[in-house]
DNA sequence: GTCAATAGTTTAGTATACAAAAATAAATTT
DNA sequence: AAATTTATTTTTGTATACTAAACTATTGAC
């Protein structure tokens, strides 16, 4: 068994959480989740030190544990922060990266093109974090690559929603291209530009649909 | 009680560790540990996790837990995204530092000079600690003030040696006097540069140990 | 003597039982 | 009737019991 229990009860969990059927401030039931996977309550336990760990849930001694959503402000400061990891790792990059990389990040880029063309936002989506991957790796700073991955997981689900704001995908797209470009002209001071600006954008599309929402929610 | 029992215990796993009482590849033993703190294997295993996702022990399953110290590479690595993440907080600091966190970052300053005076390495490292965590925190975003906090924490048994470095101290005090006008001045791009600079340093420092350590001990 | 197979031991993972704390409901007092 | 106290019920945290997997040692075959 190459994926241990715990860890697909703690993804499902996850999923639970941001599907919406558990929403902030609930509280969760150590003996429901474990009769709904079949199992007792320590392994539940085990999980939710783990969606602790990730900052899904909060823990309150003697309480319990209880859904805890990131408010707006804290997703623009994770937004902020992935923008600047981003930046470093492509200035690293930009010294560093090799022929092959180069080629897997062009192939990363037409995967998106033909995604974008094929009107397939799912497709989109997972050869964009391709893309970025390469990038964390290609810094040559394996702590660097760990860290940006984990608060990539972290904002999957918020990047996600800001595809939908119209001709997103193919700005997107023009900023991956001059990305490209920097890095192969080893211009470490611009890959970390056009990599900051590129994933800022994305904190302030968030923020965009905020407003947004906001408006609709208050205009009944 | 403001302090959680398997809190205590972690820590006092951690000090096992970093004191040397384990040592890199020892398995860590639930129930030895649970007798020593007079506790079952329950607790033991949450601690375990708690460790886990620190990073100072590695957890394979059905074998068990295992003491993982860091390789000199990843705590270089570890080095280099620790100055990276102070420059940016420095760079944003810069822009919204109050006049109140001056007057702070000048007193802990002050601390530093007085411990070095008083050759006290320990009152250094106290205040040192102090003057960046309040950079960290006028950052004014406060998720990048956790992760570089979380950080630090990780980074400070190997902080900690390199202060023996001759001299160390006082080159160290005359950057934070740098960086400390940089921030007055609102000079983002100095802020940057000097904090980059200051922890990178401590990086390099490290390095320069290990080399020496590496040939004490082939020289028998 | 070396290797393979198997029995026995140890240890991780999970279920359950129990104790203590918190939340809730009921009862008594003001 | 409102508030405070007391009793009841949940629920968390921990200990223990059990299961299954991994390690060790012994035996047997070649």
């Amino acid at each position: 068994m190459t994926i241990k229990k715990t860890d697909f009860i703690a993804e499902a969990i996850e999923e639970l959480i941001l599907k919406g059927e558990f929403s902030n401030g609930d509280r969760l039931d150590e003996i429901k989740l474990g009769e709904r996977f079949g199992v007792s309550r320590t392994p539940i336990r085990e999980v939710f030190q783990k969606l602790t760990m990730s900052g899904l849930v909060e823990h309150f001694p003697k309480r319990g544990v209880f859904v805890r959503q990131p408010s707006p402000i804290q997703i623009l400061e994770m937004f902020e922060v992935m923008a600047e990891l981003e930046a470093i790792c492509g200035r690293f990059a930009a010294h560093t990266i090799s022929d092959e990389s180069i080629d897997m990040l062009e192939n990363a880029n037409n995967c998106c093109q033909q995604a974008i063309d094929e009107k397939s936002e799912t497709d989109y989506y997972r050869h964009n974090t391709t893309f970025h991957q390469i990038i964390y790796k290609e810094s040559g700073n394996s702590f660097l690559e760990q860290e940006a991955l984990r608060l990539q997981k972290r904002l999957a689900p918020f990047r996600r929603i800001q595809l939908h704001v119209r001709g997103r995908m193919k700005q997107s797209m023009r900023e991956h291209k001059l990305i490209v470009q920097a890095l192969v002209d080893g211009d470490a001071a611009n890959a970390e530009l056009t990599l900051r600006d590129h994933v800022a954008i994305q904190g302030k599309k968030f923020q965009y649909l905020l407003v947004e929402l906001e408006k609709n929610s208050t205009k009944t």
